[in-house]
DNA sequence: AACTCCATCAACCGCTGGTAT
DNA sequence: AATACCAGCGGTTGATGGAGT
């Protein structure tokens, strides 16, 4: 027996939210917290969906977002992740926290892939007037013999974990996994003229309303806004504010859109992970020492198969086998 | 000025996995 | 064990605005 479409229903509003609606979502989160989104519409007269109230709160209104602009360091993370794990763009995102799963997706499709596209024929050039006699040869590498995949695999993971550290290692401020987050609002990078910014700045001041006040309810969705990233709330008055303030601290929301299980489960292969994961899960703001002790580890990938569940299950994703 | 084309991104849709009953 | 429900994910679409002609 099928389920019936939750957004099928008569009188279900479509299409881009209003100011109105937006502050009626984000007042009922302000009170409930987020989650039980089947709850908000009938509490809060939207004529939304809970799917659609959802993916706005997610991927708009929640606290924390940093939208545009997005770094060099951060492109680069995006890409040597997006060679590691394929398409798994709330995976990424879970390595950018202020990023959305939709923001790096859109960015993906419409930046970075032409970028890489462009650089791929640059180079595919380059090499063509470097070695002109073997012009009539196949641009493209031949595909490794069978028996040498796996040597293959690993040596690809090793090239993709020293990018990835590569990638991290630049300027940690710029990229909120290793260095202090930034205060920034949803709104804030629109910085478009006109009539679009009358909204932006409404965007803003929602934002700007979270930022001030936000907490979830004691006991059930205990989080804080911390420099404009939502985490979890402080045990004592003030311990929030040393989170901020360390640098090489994850912030994390137990309540969030993240999924803390399922990124556990994702990275159970690879221990080092699967240990802040596990530790994420349980609502534990997780310092990133062991994640970094295992990106600059040099070898450690290459010499112990302990991260092959995490590898095969990223060139499967790649390579369709 | 009017029109077309293209890029961007918010939002939707369909599917999957987890969980409660 | 089977079913129903819910949250989350990834692919896709459609509205919008800017650039080019």
């Amino acid at each position: 027996m099928g389920r019936p479409p939750c957004c099928d229903k008569e009188g279900v509003k479509k299409g881009p939210w209003t100011p109105e609606e937006d502050l009626a979502l984000v007042s009922y989160v302000q009170e409930h917290g987020p989650g039980n989104w089947r709850a908000v519409p009938a509490n809060t007269g939207l004529m939304r969906c809970s799917k659609s109230c959802r993916l706005r709160w997610t991927n708009y209104l929640r606290p924390g977002i940093r939208r545009g602009g997005f770094s060099d360091q951060e492109d680069r993370l995006i890409v040597h992740l997006q060679a590691l794990l394929g398409n798994r763009w709330a995976a990424i995102a879970s390595y950018l926290p202020e990023r959305t799963d939709n923001d790096v997706k859109n960015y993906w499709n419409t930046h970075l892939k032409k970028k890489l596209l462009v650089e791929q024929q640059q180079q595919q050039q380059q090499q063509l007037l470097n070695q002109p006699r073997a012009a009539s040869t196949p641009s493209l590498p031949p595909p490794p013999p069978k028996g040498q995949w796996e040597l293959k695999l690993q040596t690809d993971i090793g090239l993709a974990r020293r990018a990835l550290r590569d990638a991290l290692r630049v300027d940690a401020a710029a990229v909120g996994l290793l260095g202090t987050i930034t205060t920034t609002s949803p709104a804030l990078s629109s910085g478009d003229p006109g009539a679009a910014q009358a909204y932006a700045l409404t965007a803003r001041s929602v934002s700007s309303m979270l930022e001030a006040g936000w907490a979830g309810p004691a006991g059930k969705q205990s989080c804080a806004v911390v420099g404009g990233v939502v985490v979890p709330a402080p045990a004592t008055p003030g311990a929030a504010e040393s989170a901020s303030g360390s640098s090489s601290e994850l912030t994390e929301c137990s309540g969030s859109i993240s999924s803390p299980s399922k990124r556990a489960a994702a990275l159970a292969p690879c221990q080092p992970f699967a240990r802040e994961a596990e530790k994420a899960a349980a609502g534990v703001v997780v310092p990133l020492s062991e994640i970094e002790s295992w990106l600059l580890e040099d070898g450690c990938g290459e010499q112990k198969p302990a991260h092959d569940g995490l590898l095969l299950d990223a060139a499967r994703h790649n390579f369709g086998f």
